[in-house]
DNA sequence: GATCGGGATTAACCTGTGTTGCTTTCCGAC
DNA sequence: GTCGGAAAGCAACACAGGTTAATCCCGATC
């Protein structure tokens, strides 16, 4: 169950067969959400990390005038906010888009695994400055892009996090996700939403049925987009000695040049 | 120098006077920028902590095209991310926008700091913790408010946290920001940035000569920005012990309860 | 295989914000 | 004080994206 994780982990680093008993530990089965169900709500006090297992989940917030925002994506292998139990409470809702299946780590449990395992604090960490830049990412899309630009720019990114899980074949993978959910997300309405799926096939730079995205051309939509992959950090320390057999992640990924 | 990151800090927690003393030595005498002047470049390896002792810089990235996107304002007492070295390089840039002050701390110093001072390293996660917030804020304010509400919840928010290390006086404080840079950070054009500003005055939500701001009711600003205070996490523990004589901040900050 | 309901799609119309281009004000340098 | 350049302010017009509302599609359920 703990597969995403260290998957998502080795893309910063290489794990021992230790840390990955670990990690395969200390997230354990995992609790099942519905889809819709709340994760954690704002307001409430975070006292365990999240990890997801399996399934979709989002960041949200909503306005008091009921606007609601989704400010970020969760697929399998992403966790929340390390140390996030040192605030009060929250700022924001987690909800599950799928069904989902989460590993919750209380507190001591997650201070002791950052304690013992340098390796694993160190790809952590990563983590958590990858989704800050992620999180960055998303203002510039917002602020900057047209709507085209913008629907383009964030299949791009969510192909790449899912291709780092091993979550996707070929040029495809699955995005169980509603065009009002892409809404909430893009700051567009789900009409326009809709209107702008259809330009991005009618030019051929997507495939689009039921939940699965196929992209024939990765190269061509991230032009389309403006899309600099370096803000995910995939560009691993001594990656390309081993490039196709980790996580079927090809070594070829636009934007990354070779490790020095 | 280091003033205003005490101050920053100690709106989580309590600082010993040794831990002042500690931060007082590490930041030193810092480095000046001149405005337009890039701390830091996308594309550099990162190779250590920068904290703004005083004026203002922002974090940017820009589109290839030449759009710019302001991504974060930086005001004294910020600091760039902790262990943002564990990046082979910066994915965006750090711009001054007036004349800066920087400490920048070595790796090694800081690694140091965080290993023999638990209470700075927790109060380094809050001030982490509470970026991203604002990062996911900023997402929220982008995607969902109007360009009167955009303006208006920035403007809130740059107040409450100049008025968290003591650069508010009365109802007013500085920004030393010009109108295309708010639009960069707003994802408005100049134009309607003015438009904007002129609106907020009409109202009396705001007054603004020269660079100062001043808000003559915070409340009624924050309504008209549904403005929830809460993602600041202002909300220390024991703060109602001593409200009055911290950092010039009122207890009754909108919002924020009694603690617990 | 009829019904139901959520999601996708479409159309017609509207408005908030962008664009262009100009004028005015401010402020530091000389 | 005046000169020059940057920032602020303003007006007229254009369009990307919002709004509303209706219809279509398809899988789940009985």
């Amino acid at each position: 169950m703990a597969i995403a994780l260290i998957r998502k982990l080795e893309q910063f680093t290489r794990l021992s067969a230790e840390d990955k008993q670990v990690l395969t530990e200390i997230t354990g089965r995992g609790r099942v959400f519905q889809p819709r169900e709340d994760l954690v709500q704002e307001g409430d006090k975070p006292s365990q990390i999240n990890v997801i297992l399996s399934g979709w989940a989002c960041r949200y917030k909503q306005l008091e005038d009921g606007r609601r925002s989704i400010t970020g994506f969760m697929v399998p292998g992403d966790l929340c906010d390390q140390n996030i139990f040192i605030l009060r409470q929250m700022d924001h809702s987690l909800g599950a888009i799928t069904l989902v299946t989460v590993a919750e780590i209380p507190r001591a449990a997650f201070e002791e695994l950052t304690l013992k395992h340098s390796r694993i604090t160190q790809a952590l960490w990563w983590a958590t400055l990858v989704e800050i830049a992620i999180q960055r990412e998303w203002t510039v899309n917002l602020g900057q892009r047209s709507a085209f630009e913008r629907m383009a720019h964030l299949l791009c990114e969510l192909y790449l996090r899912l291709q780092g899980v091993g979550l996707t074949r070929e040029n495809s993978c699955e995005i169980p996700v509603t065009q009002a959910e892409l809404a909430d997300a893009t700051g567009l309405t789900a009409v326009h939403v809709n209107r702008t799926l259809q330009d991005l096939r009618a030019v051929g730079l997507i495939a689009l049925k039921g939940k699965t995205l196929t992209i024939p051309n990765l190269e061509a939509l991230m032009q389309a987009s403006l899309f600099n992959p370096n803000y995910l950090h995939l560009d691993r320390e001594g990656r390309h000695l081993n490039a196709n057999d980790i996580n079927g992640v090809p070594s070829t990924i636009p934007g990354r040049e070779a490790p020095l």
